[in-house]
DNA sequence: CGCGGCATTGATCCCGGTCAAAGGTCGTGG
DNA sequence: CCACGACCTTTGACCGGGATCAATGCCGCG
């Protein structure tokens, strides 16, 4: 099954905010979302689980709608985003594969969500995922420091968006890109090569700014020999200390 | 002893985000914090906290200084910021009287907290608290939802930040300064009187404005009778359907 | 080959930042 | 109680970064 290999198949992943202080005897890995669980929270989850496929540009839920799953992206990336009356958008946050979509002890939705490009999902009610959640101290544990986790993150993204001006939010940006989607060499890799799945629409929406400034940035970063652009959403680090040097680094 | 008066003889809020699904019998309600936790957690939080208080403009930590307690405010206000290199600061959140600072399953403060004019707080070791916490799933849960609520503001306020312009942004602050300061009648009273713990700066700071933009908002809404400045920190909306109107109300 | 959607580039404008000065407010000491 | 001074706030004049408006380029697809 689909579902079982994605819960199943993916190496441990190491869990820096987590205190182990308690016995790993019926204690799994669980899945690429890198949560804590017992085996029995786990073939629960399994049996509750269900797959499910996005095309590109697809709504997974809208602001305010009632909360029904907790979701955990299997492939592909998601943008968060909120709306104003004016219709401006402003995007929170970039889902990518491995991460989850979850507001436990939330009733609505804050933000909507929709896949950029075409994805694969797995979720799990809401309702029995607290259940699980509250015989299951690890997990819930596990769920908290996710939160807390993504608490800083959005701390961050109000230093960027208060006090940073276009280059610096843009070479953040990127950076913050290139560090997710390589983690363990992004520090010394030196010609880095990183997809980006989102248009530049969205690069703005996420960064306060609008499409020609994030661009007007990119070409500004080619022409300082700092980027290459083989295609729009293809860039090459080709100096990523110089890059970081004019980002006021928020990427530790 | 002013510690268990502060935690024992402030009146039950309500609680939204909990689920009231469980016993009772031996839960009590903690403090103005709202928080929930059973009989035996209450003693046992009364035993190890400790008050203390700040003078205006005292830094209670620093970012990036490991996590030591819980800490809970018992009078007066604070500010919690991040600065850039640069010398910037963006203020990311304002923490009032009964609101608690807790960063619980992060080694290190993600932010520096000053207190705005005179404080006094309590103090619970984080670590003893964890503890509790750990045996303790209504108290957790608790923090849990406190967290949650915080995540939806700090969303909140970056789309403030990354799509609206200083008169909005100004607005929906005095309106959501309004709100706290006095939840029951906001929307009805007609002629509120609001008093500015935090001085132009710090508003400017959490606008992600300069002091003069946000002193320009206040004059403005002066001249079109939407407020009064009596003194400096001292406001009274005088037409809140119309202030509202134009903050694109991003507070319900 | 031509069309449609996205990205880039250029020209201009305007909101809000910067710099500077004047006005208020409050605490302190005479 | 008033006078002084330090600090905060307000107001004004000007400037600049990024938004807006508009044109061109690029690429994939029918």
């Amino acid at each position: 099954m689909g579902i079982i290999t994605a819960i199943n198949t993916e190496p441990a992943s190491t869990h820096r905010y987590l205190n182990s202080d308690r016995q790993n005897n019926d204690i799994r890995q669980f899945g690429v979302a890198g949560l804590m669980a017992t085996a029995h929270s786990c073939t629960y989850m399994r049996d509750i689980a269900s797959s499910r496929n996005l095309t590109a540009g697809e709504t997974l839920f809208w602001e305010d709608d009632p909360i029904q799953y907790t979701y955990l992206i299997i492939d592909g990336s998601m943008k968060a985003y909120k709306l104003l009356p004016n219709g401006r958008s402003q995007i929170t946050r970039f889902i990518t594969t491995g991460e989850i979509i979850s507001s436990p002890l939330i009733d609505n939705y804050s933000y909507s969500t929709e896949a950029l490009g075409d994805c694969t999902i797995l979720q799990l009610p809401q309702k029995r995922f607290d259940k699980i959640m509250a015989k299951d101290p690890a997990l819930m544990k596990s769920i908290f420091g996710k939160l807390s986790i993504e608490l800083q993150r959005t701390q961050k993204q109000i230093l960027l968006l208060g006090r940073m001006p276009a280059i610096e939010r843009v070479s953040n940006f990127l950076l913050d890109i290139a560090q997710r989607q390589n983690p363990q060499t992004a520090h010394f890799e030196s010609d880095m090569l990183i997809t980006l799945p989102m248009a530049r629409a969205d690069i703005a929406d996420y960064l306060g700014l609008t499409i020609e400034t994030v661009s007007r940035a990119f070409s500004k970063f080619r022409r300082d020999g700092l980027i290459d652009l083989p295609r729009p959403n293809l860039v090459r680090l080709r100096d990523q200390t110089r890059l970081r040097a004019q980002s006021h680094s928020l990427t530790g």
